[in-house]
DNA sequence: CAAATGTGCGCACAAAGTTACGGAAAATTC
DNA sequence: GAATTTTCCGTAACTTTGTGCGCACATTTG
């Protein structure tokens, strides 16, 4: 990297200290027309950009904040980060993206990153795996704002915007009874998950509010394409088989939609399937999915202006909030 | 956000200097072991976390690569980030991830971004609307290391990754002509992309290396699922319709295949579809799409791993390389 | 016992930028 | 013409960490 131009390259060109260089590029009032207008054109010429890691350093901020996600390559979590960007550009902050790959011990270690970068704020949404949260209460310790988007827990000091996971649930699951399905089998997320609770929550009420009896031989823990493909199988091969499969998510539900297609069955004439995302993959799989809008733009916007918020406010004594975004159920042909 | 814990901090507890703190916590011998084990243990105590920021600022690096991609909402470009943190953080790099989202202004901003942060060397896919690469070159002229993938521009001092996309296009319609298609349509990303006109000149090639005359009617500017949806109802109700659609992408495929089927074509049999990502997507719909395989993650790593050797090698002088990654067309139901 | 060597640690400065304070020269006032 | 104010700019301190140099004291050597 070459010497990047910097105050003093312009001072010793013109003759005069860095504080005056300084001064004259933020118009203070104490500098002379004169002086100000050559100092401005010789930064122009020689490309000078103030150097922010010594703003940092000065300021102890960076004007970043950093983003802890499982997977971009997730549909709702690329929409979420759009969201985020959009929102944090607009503050002229920078984003730092971090994926976990649903690994805990790669998420301890982005954890320890947004320390040593001194981020000054946090969007995070931890991975399956994560049991022990040591490493989100070092950050709070270090008392910057953290907001949990998605996937939230409780007992710490710190905001979260989640999907309202249970209404989604059960205007999915209403709308399939609406339909006439009676036998309505759940693809599950691992229930430590707050959203896999809050969804199966959602399930059975609307099932019991529709007078159907809740059975648990109905819920399985599965919560991708490559799994729902495998227990599908056998799943959708007994005599008394779901006449409706409604999936923690789209790519769950299209992979089980596919074995029964294999098998013969008729969507949705035989079978019926809802989602949870409305991603891309919702429109090209067919039939075209039904499934529940998660509006991971939307989240994203808020969870960011939220954070925004909190690094402003420059004190940590607040009361943490609790923010639910709306879904809508998408009707399409699988239903 | 609370005062981080300092150098300082341990040094006025101990009743020592700073010099004396720094100089333990790296194993200086010049500390005595009393010294040494007193302040190592008030620093655990304390949870002392090195200032990154002040680091950089004396070094002036930030061990941090910037990487410009056009949306991650594709998996081509999600995939290529997961083989750029691989490599990254095996090597103690943080990467920064900017969407421009296919615009050049927000391009630009980023490229201003890159420079006042200080990113030790820079990763790059340029948008589809960049016709001006002056925030490229503003970038080289501070001699900061940059890596053009998948999107290249010859002229600049920059080395660059791409999809051997000649041969890939060469391949695709090679098969596809082995299977019996002649009237072979392409659905093009922009020619002033250099992929679009690589994958255009393979395509010539292997339909002329197969006796068939190359027709330049058969050549759509189309490049996303919509666009693909909206041509192709009226390219497939002609009586002289393609019996078979090369598209630059896996979208594109999958919305011509969609209209096609649609309108009551029969795939493979009435028309044949290939593809060029290999995404999630083309296991998907329905049959599954053949496509290219474009090895986003090697990729990734590969124009890491290059980016990192340059930012090593501590000078500028060095002759620009141009690296081209494999292909392979993967067989599945459309043709 | 003096000189030489070794040990352990602090001072000062570096990185780039901001800012309180002070001081010299010019302009104004009486 | 002297006193005061205003204008304009420089000095130095500050953010955190790392390091060359040197100082003070202790130990060893002749």
């Amino acid at each position: 990297m070459k010497h990047q131009v910097t105050i003093k390259d312009i001072a010793r060109k013109l003759g005069v200290s860095t504080s005056t260089v300084s001064r004259a590029l933020k118009d203070h009032p104490d500098i002379s027309v004169k002086t100000r207008e050559a100092v401005k054109e010789l930064a122009n010429i020689l490309g000078y950009k103030p150097n922010m890691i010594a703003l940092n350093l000065k300021h102890s901020r960076t004007n970043t904040i950093g983003v802890l996600v499982p997977e971009v390559e997730h549909y709702f979590f690329s929409s979420v980060l759009n969201g985020v960007e959009e929102v944090a550009y607009k503050n002229n902050f920078s984003v730092m993206v971090f994926q976990s790959n649903e690994s805990y011990m790669r998420e301890v270690l982005i954890a320890q990153n947004f320390l040593t970068n001194r981020v000054d704020g946090v969007l995070a949404s931890f991975s399956k795996n994560t049991h022990d949260f040591s490493h989100f209460k070092q950050i709070i310790e270090n008392e910057i704002p953290l907001v949990f988007f998605d996937r939230e827990r409780g007992e710490l000091h710190a905001d979260s915007v989640i999907v309202d996971d249970y209404s989604g649930a059960y205007h999915a699951v209403s709308h399939l009874i609406s339909k006439g399905s009676r036998r309505i089998a759940f693809y599950s997320a691992p229930e430590h998950l707050v959203l896999g609770k809050n969804r199966l929550e959602g399930y059975k009420a609307a099932l019991e509010d529709h007078g159907i009896t809740y059975n648990p031989e109905l819920v399985y823990s599965c919560d991708t394409f490559d799994e729902a493909e495998k227990i599908s199988r056998s799943i959708l091969k007994k005599h008394d088989r779901p006449d409706a499969i409604f999936a923690v998510n789209d790519l769950t539900a299209i992979g089980a939609m596919k074995v029964a297609k294999k098998l013969g069955l008729r969507v949705p004439d035989d079978i019926r399937f809802v989602g949870f995302e409305n991603s891309r993959s919702s429109w090209i799989c067919e039939p075209e999915l039904t499934t529940v809008d998660q509006f991971g733009f939307e989240l994203g916007k808020e969870a960011t202006g939220l954070l925004l918020a909190r690094i402003k406010l420059n004190t940590f004594e607040y009361e943490v909030e609790r923010r639910m975004m709306k879904t809508q159920v998408v009707v399409r042909g699988t239903t």
